[in-house]
RNA sequence: GGGCGAUUAGCUCAGUUGGCUAGAGCGCUUCCCUUACAAGGAAGAUGUCGGGGGUUCGAGUCCCUCAUCGCCCACCA
């Protein structure tokens, strides 16, 4: 025995982790240069937002992204992983000024712009710091040298120049849209960062008086809402232009939905269409004659600010809903704005950003808070004799992602991008195949959602994040906006390519908007009402700016115009991801080497927001598209299939689960979990820290401070103990004990290494003879040339698995190949020739040889256990001597990817073994119903083909070793002793063994009917097929054999059976 | 409302172009601390493949339909 034997029976991942970490560091294998003579393999990480350390998710990202890139260097390509995070704007910012209000009760503006972003770096510097410590902790291969953030000098370079270019190009511009108003950041939120909640709410009838109405018409109109708060702002009330065609289309449609509708929707489409008909019937007229006086433009004195507001018609007014009319707010709603649109509506605003009502509401509600607003509305309107039915009303009230306070639809200047081309360029890049999107079904929901090229909304009312390089200034004139440009061109200090000038007319009140048109502005606040033709008309004047800091600016600043103080949508630096953090613009060498990136491994959620925008501005920027495969990845659910997170209070820190399991356990199991088809359940458990038992999380006690453990009935604190006395005691871990099945396998490579390191002694480097390999030679055992055959087997799996992101199918195949296989089987077989001297040679090269491959093959998934034996069997077997003799790589992670020569592959020696492994389970089998002992050899003879038996014969060392089995005699001529022998029957291999007074005849007779059933199922199934006429004409000949081959076997399965029954019962 | 995905053993999941006497791990039962590993070894039990139709010689696999669940997108004043 060598010093191996001192090696622990665990492997020890604590100490060994970090260690390892900094040997590769230290070694520099994951810092490539370019190298014109090597392919380049790139990944530039999807930078984790810095609001907080890294969960589940991420290590499952992380895991797969390391897995290819350790995988690809291993395969000889010079692979580069680019790592670094997000700053993720408003998440970030929204985040500190929480923790702000939380822990000092200050706002933003109590600390100011400059204190405030000074309070968000430091905290950025912090989960920084955390998450890239996770990173190594798990092992991931970055080259840390390369590390970027989306707000560092070089990116930040990256969106000056990328937003000089857009805005140069047209492509970027500033108008007044409707945002997603958060009136707690006091930002605008995109679409995405905004969901919606069910609240209880009212629905309220309004009566609006209409100005003189003729004879015979309605003296009031009306609206129902949700927010009559809203009705400050109304600039008019629509009915629909032909409420007739409008309910009869709609009750066509319901009747026609109603042929084909399923049994359970019946009812409701019916009693949809009981209402349709019922308003043809008694709102109709009623809507028919509004619709005319609409036509006639007759006016609504509006009840509370006096205003007089038209009496429009547009389609946007459903019949079939409230009462048919609705009242038009176009500052405040989206689809009111639309109206507005088409009608030339003006544009109220009643919003202050701090979502107080502003002048324009009215003296009387100006300051008040929404909520106030809201009360007086309805209790003025009250007092009016105007306010009707109030119904009581579930609503979808949208709240802000970020600061889970509502959001307000509000009226915004805004600088978009112009998502026409950009779109089309990176729909054309998924469309003609130079980007691949796996699994192929997420490109449809790519495609689609460019395919809308909606405008980009890029500004963010925020103080985190990349200022807007523009410097603007109103003019009441626009000529004295094109005078101010040429002066600021015939500045000595101006340069075209860096200073880029855009004039913004102004539209004026009144005039509707073009659509599309992005230059078309109006001035809320003005009260005049100019002639759109006419001169004077207002214009902005903006500058952009493309160097930090440009001589300009002072110039600028002095020519009376102001940098704008909102800063780009996160996304915006994110899209240049994949060729800012190689250095662009500067062509430098990476860029040119590195770029375009190889494979993009993320989550679906981030397909429109972050993948498509990289494709259409890498495109844009440096013209070629930015990595040639997408891989979307699933998603970790908890027990409940929900998804996980902190604020739920399911979400497990991987490094939890790293100190608990180790890496290796957990990258294994993450791997292990990713299959194609579908998002995967982790049951979610409390770990107790007091008696270490582990028991589920319920919906109910996840989201408690703390929990008493079933176990032991003592209690102990969750990440939400916030009271002192909660947080005095011991916490308990999330965890889950999917972990434990990827640990206990990192534990049996361990020790199977472990045994393949103390019968090293002695190792003899010379290689084998090439001849050596040749069937006919004898130098390699059976089991020699079944474990090469699986190896080559399962090296081609391995490599062909990671190659469509199979990863799933990659971890089972290694885990049965080292367990089953080489586990089980082959370190067993080798037993007896490690301890014979004339065997023991080629048995250790082969263990070496072997031990060698894994280790290679499980390196991408397990890096470190594998790596810390890979150095471990440097010191006993430096020389593999398997094919060619040759040193073994200094480090395992930068060691060939294992080629095995295909002519190992025997299919027929891995049917005849597995078949050796039957019988070998069957003696088992026989010896524990028994009760024999283990000791005690079991003799046993086999009736079978010749063939067979002649190979059974050859492993009867093996039946000894592994069984304490002897056999004794075998062949086709075996003669059955019915007297004294038991028959057990393996597949067409009768194993006969003495068992005279041994047997339990009851016991015996039931399992074996229980057998025979199964193969009389089978035989009927394989009659009515072979019987079947149609059956054997059509089907493939080959099909048609095996089916014939099965029956036979089948039969002479159920005579031995039937036999043995006979024997039995005698 | 539109789209996507799922439903297979008590649990978590595999099951590639239809050829299945339907698999794995965990859990469960029985036996074993045999000098690599008890985080281990050996053996065993467990399923109308969500329901119903259809195509086919043949369906867990393809088509239709119903039910349930999840996700994404668009939305009701």
């Amino acid at each position: 025995m060598s010093q191996a034997s001192e090696i622990a029976n665990r492997f020890d991942y604590a100490t060994a982790q970090p260690r390892l970490y900094e040997a590769w560091l230290k070694a520099g294998l994951f810092h490539p240069s370019p190298d014109p003579a090597r392919q380049p393999y790139t990944i530039v990480i999807p930078p984790p937002n810095v609001t907080g350390a890294l969960h589940l998710g991420h290590a499952l990202n992380n895991t797969l992204q390391d897995t290819i890139i350790r995988w690809r260097r291993m395969q000889g390509w010079n692979a580069l992983w680019i790592p670094g995070t997000d700053h993720a704007g408003i998440a970030t910012q929204a985040v500190v000024e929480r923790r702000l209000k939380e822990e000092e009760s200050k706002t933003r503006h109590d600390l100011g712009r400059e204190q405030l972003v000074r309070r968000i770096w430091e905290w950025k510097d912090q989960y920084e710091a955390r998450i890239l410590g996770q990173l190594r902790q798990m092992g991931c291969s970055c080259d840390w040298e390369r590390t970027r953030f989306t707000f560092d000098q070089v990116c930040a370079r990256a969106v000056r120049h990328t937003f000089f270019d857009l805005f140069n190009k047209a492509l970027i511009f500033r108008g007044k849209r409707l945002v997603n108003w958060d009136t707690f950041l006091q930002t605008a939120v995109s679409d995405d960062e905004v969901f919606n909640e069910t609240v209880k709410g009212h629905f309220w009838h309004l009566r609006y008086p209409v100005i003189d109405p003729k004879p015979g018409e309605p003296t009031h109109v009306t609206v129902a809402t949700t927010r009559p708060e809203t009705m400050l702002g109304d600039t008019a009330v629509a009915v629909h232009p032909d409420p007739a065609a409008a309910l009869d289309k709609l009750e066509s449609e319901l009747a026609k939905r109603l042929a084909s509708a399923s049994a359970s929707d019946k009812p409701g489409i019916e009693s949809q269409l009981d209402s349709v008909r019922q308003r043809h019937s008694t709102m109709l007229p009623a809507l028919q004659q509004l619709a005319e006086m609409a036509a006639d433009g007759r006016q609504i004195a509006h009840p509370l600010t006096g205003r007089t507001i038209p009496l429009i018609a547009d389609e946007w007014a459903k019949p079939e809903l409230g009462s048919g009319c609705v009242k038009i707010t176009p500052a405040h709603d989206p689809n009111d704005y639309l109206v507005g649109q088409r009608a030339g509506l003006p544009r109220l605003n009643i919003l202050n950003p701090d979502g107080t009502l502003n002048a324009h509401a009215g003296e009387a509600y100006a300051g008040l808070p929404l909520k106030e607003a809201r009360k007086r509305v309805v209790a003025d309107l009250d007092a009016l004799g105007l306010l009707g039915d109030v119904e009581d009303r579930e609503i979808e009230l949208p709240m802000s992602d970020r600061s889970k306070t509502p959001i307000e639809p509000y009226l915004a200047d805004q600088w978009f991008v112009r998502m026409e081309r950009l779109a089309q360029s990176a729909i054309d890049a998924v469309e003609d195949g130079r980007i691949e999107i796996v699994p192929s079904r997420y490109a449809r929901g790519y495609v689609d959602w460019l395919a809308e090229k909606r405008d980009w909304p890029v500004s963010r009312q925020l103080w985190w994040g990349h200022q807007i390089p523009v410097w603007s200034r109103h003019f009441a004139d626009q000529r004295e906006a094109e005078r101010a440009a040429d002066q600021i061109r015939a500045s000595a200090l101006f340069a075209p390519e860096r200073a880029s000038i855009q004039i913004e007319a102004v539209a004026v009140e009144n005039a509707p908007e073009r659509p599309g048109s992005g230059t078309v502005s109006r001035s809320l606040r003005s009260e005049s009402v100019p002639d759109p033709l006419s001169w004077p008309r207002p214009a902005w004047l903006h500058v952009c700016l493309r160097d930090e800091p440009d001589p300009l600016e002072l110039e600028l600043e002095s020519a009376g115009l102001v940098r704008d103080v909102d800063v780009l949508d996160t996304w915006f630096s994110s899209a240049l991801w994949p060729h800012s953090t190689l250095g662009w613009p500067e062509a430098t060498a990476d860029l040119a080497y590195f770029y375009p990136t190889s494979t993009l491994i993320t989550s679906r959620d981030i397909i429109t927001l972050w993948v498509a925008r990289m494709v259409l501005m890498g495109l844009n920027n440096v013209g070629q598209i930015p990595f040639d495969t997408v891989y979307i990845h699933p998603k970790i659910l908890d027990g409940f299939g929900e998804t996980m997170s902190k604020s739920k209070g399911n979400g497990i820190d991987p490094l939890d689960i790293i100190e608990k399991f180790g890496a290796d356990a957990l990258r294994f199991a993450m791997a292990h979990l990713t299959t194609e088809t579908q998002d995967v359940r982790l049951p979610v458990q409390f770990e107790c820290p007091h008696c270490q038992h582990a028991f589920d999380q319920t919906k109910k006690n996840r989201e408690l401070p703390r929990v008493a453990c079933p176990a032991c009935n003592k209690e102990f604190s969750t990440q939400w103990a916030r009271k002192p006395d909660d947080v005095a005691l011991p916490r308990g871990m999330v965890t889950s004990d999917r972990f434990e099945v990827a640990r206990n396998f990192v534990n049996k490579l361990w020790n199977a290494a472990r045994f393949a390191l103390m019968r090293m002694d002695g190792y003899s480097p010379a290689p084998l003879e090439p001849e050596a390999l040749a069937d006919s030679a004898n130098t390699l055992a059976v089991e020699d040339r079944w474990i090469l055959s699986r190896l080559t087997s399962v090296a081609e799996g391995v490599t062909a698995g990671l190659e469509r992101f199979a990863f799933s199918d990659v971890a089972k195949q290694l885990y049965d190949f080292a367990w089953a296989d080489f586990c089980s089987f082959y370190v067993e077989m080798l037993k007896d020739r490690l301890a014979n001297p004339g065997a023991r040679p080629t048995a250790q090269r082969m263990l070496a040889f072997v031990l060698d491959q894994l280790l290679r093959l499980l390196h991408p998934l397990m890096p470190f256990v594998t790596e810390e034996i890979w150095q471990l069997l440097a010191g006993v077997a430096p020389l593999r001597g398997f094919e060619e003799v040759e040193t073994a790589e200094r480090w395992l992670a930068e060691a060939k990817w294992p080629l095995l020569d295909e002519n190992h592959k025997n299919w027929q020696l891995e049917s005849q073994f597995a078949s050796f492994q039957a019988v070998l389970s069957g003696i088992r089998d026989t010896r524990l119903r028994r009760n024999i002992p283990s000791k005690e050899t079991l003799k046993f003879r086999v009736r079978c083909h010749e063939f067979k038996a002649s190979f059974l014969r050859n492993l009867s060392k093996a039946f000894r070793a592994l069984a304490n089995a002897e056999l004794t005699a075998s062949g086709q001529d075996i003669v059955r002793d019915t007297q004294r022998e038991h028959m057990q029957l393996i597949s067409d291999v009768e194993i006969l063994v003495d068992m005279t007074g041994l047997i339990d005849t009851e016991v015996e007779l039931k399992k074996l009917e229980r057998e025979r059933a199964k193969l009389e199922a089978g035989l009927a199934s394989r009659r009515a097929k072979l019987g079947n006429e149609k059956f054997v004409a059509s089907a493939p000949p080959e099909i048609v054999q095996r089916e014939r081959d099965g029956l036979a076997q089948l039969e002479s399965q159920l005579a031995a059976l039937d036999q043995a029954l006979v024997n039995l019962q005698r």
